[in-house]
DNA sequence: CGGACGTTTACGAGGCGTAACGGTCT
DNA sequence: AAGACCGTTACGCCTCGTAAACGTCC
């Protein structure tokens, strides 16, 4: 509702939407991640918006909500802050350096423990589908299992 | 491994199993929890065992364990221990009241947050999911999606 | 009596929420 | 000039992990 307040400007010039730069309160909307969230993550080193205002306001990119939504992917995963950092690193590293051997070795470690987490949320989603049809159960004790 | 030294006694008396006390140890095995964490649930107040050795030993009946399942099952759903607490607390009621009405109303409460949560629980799968691809078409950029 | 197992107490960590108070931007 | 928005600092909360120091059980 208020969001649109400071963001309403019509993009008065500059064409292809180059170096958009957006304040937190944007960038947190956007990616789906409260303020105070996007401000921890760069007090833990994993995201530092790419520009400031003279007054100090933070100023994101494009660029910079990409690694924020990388970040809200992997929490479901149970990553710590410190582990998610390190992938996104790695995933800098990726696009620069030339030695990739390495890098991918630390990548695939990141993929199997992903992995190992998918499989472990799907227990979980499974214990509480079973958790959620007990409830159910004891809501309607007449009504069958299959209604 | 060291878990069967103190349960290897070969029920000795007692009939039907009837109330079979164990300490916290293997009561913590047998649900899959830590130890800590069920100090913890009690603590807050969740689930007492339903007795002590003179020693102080807590002693866990099966029906206790019942209990710890249920927050167990919980838990991926995100509930906090107070609600938990407040669902065992209407579980528990529901076997001794007479005016279920309530119950059941406040049940059917539970039972609507379980399963908004069970689909929150979902996209965050498919976010997981999604994540670990992402990964793996970063360290296989050659091998197709299918293979 | 040994040794596994248990007890309590208490501090720490991780991931933010939230309040406080003041500056910034349009 | 108002008012939404942002900044920093700092304390709090929740769910246990972990360590210390000592009792219990068989």
């Amino acid at each position: 509702m208020a969001a649109a307040s400071r963001s309403a400007e019509p993009e008065h010039a500059s064409g292809p939407a180059s170096a958009r730069l957006m304040q937190i309160g944007e960038a947190a909307e956007r990616v789906g991640l409260s303020i105070r969230t996007i401000r921890h993550y760069e007090e833990a080193g994993l995201i530092v918006p790419s520009a400031r205002s003279e007054g100090g306001f933070r100023l994101y990119t494009e660029s910079d909500l990409d690694r924020l939504a990388v970040v809200k992917r992997m929490k479901p995963l149970g990553f710590t802050l410190d582990e998610m950092r390190d992938l996104l690193t790695v995933l800098d590293a990726l696009d620069t350096a030339t030695d990739r051997s390495e890098l991918l070795d630390r990548l695939g470690m990141f993929h199997t423990a992903a992995t190992t987490r998918v499989t472990a949320l799907r227990d979980q989603l499974a214990l509480a589908e079973g958790f959620a049809g007990t409830l159910r159960a004891k809501l309607d004790p007449h009504t069958g299992p299959t209604a």
